[in-house]
DNA sequence: GGGGTTAGCGAAAATGATTTTCAATAGCTG
DNA sequence: CAGCTATTGAAAATCATTTTCGCTAACCCC
């Protein structure tokens, strides 16, 4: 009577991500829609985690059940549209990638797991330069400073 | 009879090691020494991981536990002798760090695993830059490019 | 628009690297 | 050497991620 909200009515996300998931043989279902919908509607919202998507998208009443996401966000990693990051120790962080976010890096603090963004065309320029000299083809390049933040220096001296 | 071979002897690398674990509250161990001497033993057997220090330590007849080497490994890695290193998917690898080896980053092979690594005084030049920017106590830096290397180039084309 | 083909989904079980538990042992300090 | 406690080994526990499998829904073609 009013449909999954997600069949073939025009949606221009929608078009550009059937495109990209089509030519590659993968099909655009509603779940991928509404795990890439979470990243590219809330800027503030990216690093986010498998368990990180899963919640906030039952949060919102969409159950999508965690093999899925975990299964979704491969799929757009090897099609170029999130990137993978690894921020903390345990779990993968997720993030857009492509035209909508410049290519930027992370300084973490290894204490309170705070993450800063920060661009520098001297990376590219680097990544560019290794992977031609060495003839290989050039996927993406993570650079992560690891550190501590100015307000955890203060929390760690002295007993 | 004849020790365990790490007993006091005047051993440079032992010493070396203990004054290090000593100075923050930890002790050396024959284990600790000999996951180190692993390390420093072969220049090129670098990037090891945990189950293969402990395979490796095994096959010289050394019975370690795995939980020993993952322990070893943290404290290591915090007292800034060795590096983990995310290069693979699943496990985590150790290289060794600081005057031993320089500062060196590295290009992955999403294929075959192959790695390569490279210098640029240009990722130091940045990481500093923003560490002081933003006011963090300086740890340590990663810069891993993911690719696809010249050989495996070849494999992944056509049916 | 319907039918056949097959990618993708959910739920639950499996996996596997890493961590924790706990009693026994071994560094370190005085 | 004695006492204190960090460290170890072995086994169990964690827990993020993956796999299995029967069922559903995209996509392609007429
Ligand atoms: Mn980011
Ligand atoms: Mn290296
Ligand atoms: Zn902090
Ligand atoms: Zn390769």
């Amino acid at each position: 009577m009013e449909g999954n909200g997600f069949t073939d009515c025009a949606n221009p996300q929608a078009d550009f991500l059937k495109e990209i998931l089509n030519r590659e043989g993968f099909r655009l279902t509603s779940q991928r829609q509404k795990i890439l919908a979470l990243f590219s509607g809330d800027p503030l919202a990216h690093h986010l985690s498998a368990e990180e998507i899963h919640q906030r998208l039952a949060d919102q009443g969409e159950k999508i059940s965690i093999s899925t996401v975990y299964r979704a966000l491969h799929v757009m990693v090897n099609l170029g549209l999130l990137q993978e990051l690894e921020l903390a120790e345990d779990r993968k962080y997720y993030e857009l990638l492509g035209p909508i976010m410049d290519q930027h890096h992370h300084l973490v603090c290894v204490h309170c797991g705070e993450v800063t963004e920060f661009e520098d065309p001297r990376i590219t320029a680097v990544s560019d330069r290794e992977t031609q000299a060495w003839g290989f083809t050039r996927l993406n390049a993570q650079f992560t400073v690891y550190g501590i933040c100015p307000h955890c220096q203060g929390h760690l001296v002295a007993p």
